[in-house]
DNA sequence: ACTTGTGAAGTGTTTCACAGCC
DNA sequence: GGCTGTGAAACACTTCACAAGT
């Protein structure tokens, strides 16, 4: 087989891909992962959807925004197709990490095996006592808070996660900004304003928490109704 | 003013809300959070939406399927409005969670200032060396994690966070959906298969970082194109 | 026979434009 | 004058149906 296109239609100025399908993307690449791990050769579109309610007719279009990737009557080649969703991802390219606010949650991000996995390097880590930090390898230096700007460079440091409590989540938002720093996640439950060119996403675990009460309800009304 | 007249339209068969507006109405009532505690007692849809891209009428009709809450000429009463939401959403409501996984992830969700802002109370947590967790509170029981089917009601322990590593989850959700568990979210990086009644999300941040690096190349490109 | 890839149809979501109310 | 609430229009996303390749 080995039917790759990459036609690249995706990067086009042209089309303009939904967030909903590469976070489908994120997931599919999840997914070949773990078939990589147990050895699995080969793929079907079927198998990649039916884990979340995803349509095995979802998975072709959403693919279909970026190239050729599988072959008519077989399917996908585990490898190939993890490599290409890499590719589209930006997973084949090493990214930067630097980590703000070392505490509970930030030594979680620190311990992480999913960003290893995912060719994230944590590179720097700041927090206002810098001395409470252990347990580092080589690859990651610890700064105080205060020398966010001396010690930032948004060339190799691409992405910052702030593991900071919800007040102190602004303010060193705008400081990334004035630096130039390109993409931010943060953890805290709150809504931030930032620049325009930043990318910038929270994962706040009250959100998904709100969805889940609330089809909690929903089900419990539509039985007694 | 005091305008809300609660239809309740949301809530009948006839119309199925959105996931994006549940997951922004949960954005609307953090924000609300937030102005509650400055103390400021009116609001326009217009500050309820800038913060995230939101636009002002999408804020607008999102609460419109839910009832009318505002004044025409006025804006929304914040506290009211807040209250009302929490009703949609369920967070009026008491809800008993469950962790299983007393690593240092579930830690973080244990000392989680904003579960309990919310009306969550961590009633159990299991671990398969309960005795090495510290720190609980009077409301909460450490259980090993082989006591799940005997100790778990899930009449009273409404959601179950699971916080264990990705080849643990399945299995443990298998078990949840023996014993009827109605709720559950995993933070693991995988995807998982789950009894058809269950409501079940997941909250991996490798998601977030595939969107992320993904729109940091989409500029990258359309700034050299 | 089986599975991908895709234009077209169908469905759902967002924005527009303006009426209604303070 | 200012802001909400909403039917209708515009747009985006998903599913269907089937051609094409192995």
């Amino acid at each position: 087989m080995e039917a790759i296109k990459n036609t690249d239609k995706g990067r086009s100025k042209t089309e303009k891909i939904s967030d909903s399908t590469i976070q489908r993307i994120s997931i599919y690449y999840r997914t070949l992962n773990r078939l990589e791990k147990q050895a699995v050769k080969r793929t079907t579109s079927m198998s990649l959807a039916d884990i979340e309610g995803i349509s095995p007719v979802m998975v072709r279009k959403d693919l279909s925004f970026f190239g050729t990737f599988g072959c008519r009557g077989v399917g996908y080649d585990v490898q190939s197709l993890k490599r290409e969703l890499a590719k589209i991802l930006g997973f084949s390219r090493k990214w930067g990490l630097v980590i703000i606010g070392g505490g509970q949650f930030g030594n979680v991000l620190i311990n992480s095996q999913t960003l290893k996995d995912n060719n994230f390097t944590i590179r720097k880590i700041f927090d206002k006592e810098p001395d409470l930090i252990k347990d580092i390898d080589d690859q990651t230096v610890v700064y105080p808070l205060d020398q966010l700007e001396e010690k930032i460079n948004p060339e190799e440091d691409h992405i910052a996660i702030i593991a900071l409590p919800p007040p102190e989540v602004q303010s060193v938002i705008d400081r990334l900004g004035k630096i130039g720093m390109k993409a931010v996640l943060y953890m805290a439950s709150r809504s931030i304003k930032a620049p325009q060119n930043m990318v910038v996403m929270n994962q706040d675990i009250s959100i998904k928490l709100g969805m889940m009460t609330y089809k909690v309800l929903e089900k419990e009304n539509n039985r007694t109704a």
